[in-house]
DNA sequence: ATAAATATTTCGCAATGCGTAATATTCGCA
DNA sequence: TGCGAATATTACGCATTGCGAAATATTTAT
């Protein structure tokens, strides 16, 4: 009970690190959080589908319309027809679109390395299985409250005026 | 080295979930990132002025205006200006605001317990020692680095038209 | 052959963030 | 005391982003 507090705090304390990297990392981050989900799924996946780009960042699909736009014309996603099936729009990434996210890597895992240089062995071995508890859990744990229609926390701009 | 790379891709895989919360946790939130990490601010401190706003979420003054002005028009801040000094404006917390963030620290906590639920005390000491650890290695490293002029990486939007 | 289904884009609009200019108040100095 | 400078914040105009509804092109089913 005390420790979910003591982590809680330091959750939200520490939160607005990822919100706002900018203030503490030498990066400068000129995408939108849509963008940039964007090419990292195309990274992963190599080429990606309009349609699975939508179930992936789960936004509206001309929204996805929009982003890819945005990314094919400032040139870090390519897009094309299939020629199996011409409903479908293939993107990939570009030369500079792969730069960009390896770049990232680079940058990201430099300063995993600077927080992690202190840690021996043993307290990484430890702390990746944690990691991995952690992982299954909300693979499963996370699912099963979804699939019950519990009190859901709805919070909602109200228009006072 | 491998173990930082297993770490990055853990990470990677992982951060969509901090970024899209509505896909994981029963949580529908309408509020921008600068209004909820104002809320954040304002509920730690209690009255908050606009040049400490601005300092805390590291945004525009006149930005940080029509924050304001969206969260106190929607009943979730209320503005005064100070008796001391009359061009200062104290923002507080109104009582839909309180509940606002009390609601979100009770779902995140809701969630955290179900995360750490199945950790060993052990675990959860080593993983509160490792957060403090981290976090004084973020005050410490990271300002170091900052302080010397290094190459920075600079991703900026590139107009191709 | 045609209607229905599928995949995606276009269009119009509201909301958000930001640079510049403006306004009100306080401070410093002659 | 008066006035210019400094401070704190808002107003204004604009570019950008996300999204719902409508439109377009292609494929599938009958």
């Amino acid at each position: 009970m005390n420790d979910v507090d003591n982590i809680l705090d330091f959750f939200i304390d520490n939160v607005k690190k990822l919100f706002f990297p900018e203030e503490w990392i030498k990066i400068d981050l000129k995408f939108s959080k849509y963008e940039l989900f964007t090419m990292l799924f195309i990274d992963r996946k190599s080429e990606v589908t309009m349609t699975e780009l939508v179930g992936y960042i789960n936004c509206p699909m001309s929204t996805a319309t929009g982003i890819v736009d945005r990314l094919v014309r400032n040139g870090y996603v390519s897009r094309s027809r299939s020629e199996t099936d011409r409903r479908i729009v293939v993107i990939k990434l570009t030369d500079a679109g792969c730069k960009f996210i390896n770049d990232l890597r680079d940058t990201i895992s430099k300063y995993l390395k600077i927080i992690l240089e202190d840690l021996t062995g043993e307290e990484k071995q430890f702390l990746i299985g944690i990691a991995f508890k952690i992982m299954n859990k909300l693979q499963t744990d996370i699912n099963i409250m979804e699939n019950t229609d519990e009190d859901k926390t709805v919070i909602k701009k109200i228009d006072i005026e």
